[in-house]
RNA sequence: GGUCCCGUGGCUUAGCCAGGAUAUAGCAUCGGGCUUCUAACCCGGGGGUCAAGGGUUCGAAUCCCUUCGGGAUCGCCA
């Protein structure tokens, strides 16, 4: 809705600047408290007009002419600025297009393919806190993409042969692999015994180096052996991932490259652009003239392949399936896939856009699988929910448990999901138990109890027989100033489902459903719905109800988080 | 040592890429609000040299340089 009205603003200035007597530059158009919009182009013309701004602003709102019917009511000035004021009736559309389009309301202005590759965490152990970041934001991702229109499908791409599979293959034969663990937790544990040992008897290493060449050269026993480990860790790992609400289409293992010869074919490839050689025994590619001053690794000195290789030969298979891909990588992969992207290119192939997030630490440091120093993020989620379930009983003593198990299930999943998605990727940060199970007040309880705030009314209104949500209604008898913000916020759905898919940040949208959600507890407070003196007044402001019902279930969605009902 | 990211009230954080109107929120703190649709809420107060220094500009949290602090990374791990 707000992007029509963007449209029209720009229409109507580009205008209004010519009449002025102005070349139309760019028109600065950006969010104000001051309006609906504002533009600051009077900055720009003034020093090609040699003006004052202010004269300026005020000459382009002196020529502005509103066509019938425009979304946009008046463009005033203050200062150099031009103030755009949104009409009547653009607040009225809004109602009405929520309530015809439902969920669809806000989205589907874009359309293309896109391949979505995250959290691809080593089948070595189960995803600890840190992987999470990746899951939660390239889920978040998908989900703002997938509203938007483009048709995506997130994979996860599993890495079956790399070094750490040949120890967890080699642990499970060395080791006792506990069957009452969950199998994600169990290969943990045998992979760091194997790692301490494979430190202590460095001799043992050789097995290892084995274990690698007979899977790349197709040994059918060593590649059972690798199955069998990767089945046990992703299995667990695809727990934790649904537990979460987290969607991958597709699990992609990286060994179908090697088998299908795509691999050596890429090597090929890269081969006959003149840009490898031979240092000391291995094959290496020079990229020096896209800014690396190292040269890339593409084949071990023994002639196995590389993580590299195969992401290389994975990027063109998906780069032949979908107009676009985007990688959510962790910052340890910076200069790989930048190097990813520089031998892609020189091969002729699409390229990937790649999402950086920072490192989740503990206070005593990085996080390690191999040495068993990491939080998984099942134990998080145990304790979130128990926590969860404390504030519910504190404040729904008399439901059955079963309901507070439920609530305390989708607040404390909520919470996390929440807490991860809402701080900018590049930001580190230090995982700490005291704040992760610190339920913030304006998390996702506080969006989630908007939403069961919702429900409730129209609920009520219903069981009195007030409300049936097929009723006509005319919003125009909504003009408190609770109820006008409200609709305007939730008219920004669109403008920021575009803007967080187009520059990729979820963290723009999970702001936005905090506003969202403040703007309806507001009104809430301020008008009364169900009490409210004229039938008429009460039918339009339950219409109101419905329509932040719908977008904030449409919201907690997009963020993948679940809608309660009651809280 | 080179390269990349970050540094915003006691804590967490938006804004930075596309420089402009009193720097955004939350937590904590102080005060007010439940006989009225769920108070996981609402209203108000106090609290900021935007790490430091320099530069560009009519104008810098935002752009450039230097320094400091934290994180990541620097071929046969991924």
């Amino acid at each position: 809705m707000f992007l029509q009205f963007k449209e029209q603003v720009t229409s109507i200035l580009d205008n209004a600047i010519k009449s002025a007597g102005f070349e139309v530059d760019d028109i600065v158009l950006e969010p104000s408290p001051h309006a609906d919009i504002a533009s600051r182009a009077a900055f720009g013309l003034a020093s090609k007009a040699k003006q004052n701004p202010k004269d300026i602003a005020e000459k382009i709102a002196a020529a502005v002419t509103i066509p019938d019917g425009s979304y946009v009511e008046k463009i005033g000035t203050t200062g150099p600025y031009l103030n755009i004021t949104a009409s009547r009736k653009y607040v009225d559309e809004t109602v009405v297009r929520i309530r015809d389009e439902k969920t669809g309301f806000g989205g589907g202005f874009c359309t293309g393919s896109i391949m979505m590759e995250h959290t691809s965490a080593n089948p070595n152990g189960p995803l600890h806190v840190g992987h999470i970041r990746n899951s939660v934001i390239g889920d978040t991702l998908t989900r703002i993409l997938k509203h938007a229109g483009y048709d995506v499908e997130a994979q996860y791409y599993v890495n079956d042969m790399g070094r750490q599979i040949a120890i967890v293959s080699w642990a499970l034969s060395q080791f006792e692999f506990d069957k009452s663990k969950k199998s994600d937790h169990a290969i943990a544990d045998v992979y760091i015994k194997a790692n301490a040992d494979l430190e202590e008897h460095p001799e043992k290493v050789a097995e290892i180096d084995k274990l690698m060449q007979l899977v790349e050269s197709g040994d059918d026993a060593t590649i059972n052996s690798f199955d069998e480990a990767v089945s046990l860790a992703v299995s667990g790992i695809r727990k934790t991932l649904l537990r979460m609400n987290v969607i991958h289409d597709k699990f992609v293992n990286e060994s179908n490259f090697i088998r299908n010869g795509a691999v050596s074919r890429i090597v090929d490839e890269i081969k006959a652009t003149g840009r490898t050689e031979i240092d000391k025994g291995a094959l290496v590619v020079d990229l020096s003239d896209y800014g690396f001053e190292k040269t890339l690794v593409i084949q071990r000195t023994d002639g196995t392949s590389l993580y590299t290789t195969r992401d290389l030969a994975y990027h063109e298979w998906k780069g032949e399936q979908a107009e676009r891909m985007i990688d959510v990588l962790g910052a340890d992969h910076k200069l790989i896939s930048g190097q990813l992207k520089a031998t892609l290119n020189a091969i002729g192939k699409p390229e990937p856009e790649i999402v950086i997030f920072e490192f989740v630490s503990l206070p005593e440091g990085s996080m390690s699988t191999r040495r068993g120093k990491f939080i998984t993020s099942d134990d998080l989620f145990d304790q979130i929910e128990e926590q969860a379930y404390i504030e519910v009983e504190k404040r729904r003593p008399e439901m059955t448990n079963e309901f507070k198990k439920e609530v305390a299930n989708v607040v404390g999943m909520g919470a996390v999901r929440y807490d991860i998605v809402k701080v900018s990727p590049e930001k580190s940060t230090v995982f700490d138990w005291k704040t992760a199970l610190d339920f913030e007040k304006q998390g996702a309880p506080f969006i989630q109890y908007a939403h069961a705030r919702a429900c409730s009314i129209l609920k009520k209104a219903e069981d009195d027989g007030i409300w049936d949500s097929d009723t006509e209604v005319d919003p125009s008898v909504l003009v408190e100033d609770t109820e006008v913000a409200l609709i305007k916020k939730m008219a920004l759905f669109d403008k920021v489902i575009d803007q967080s898919a187009r520059e990729l940040k979820p963290h723009i949208f999970a702001i936005y459903a905090r506003e969202l959600a403040d703007a309806f507890n507001q009104f809430y407070r301020f008008v009364p719905v169900i009490s409210a003196e004229e039938e008429d007044m009460r039918t339009n402001r339950l219409a109101l109800v419905d329509c932040a019902r719908i977008v904030l279930a449409n919201t907690l969605d997009t963020l993948g988080i679940g809608a309660p009902e009651a809280m």
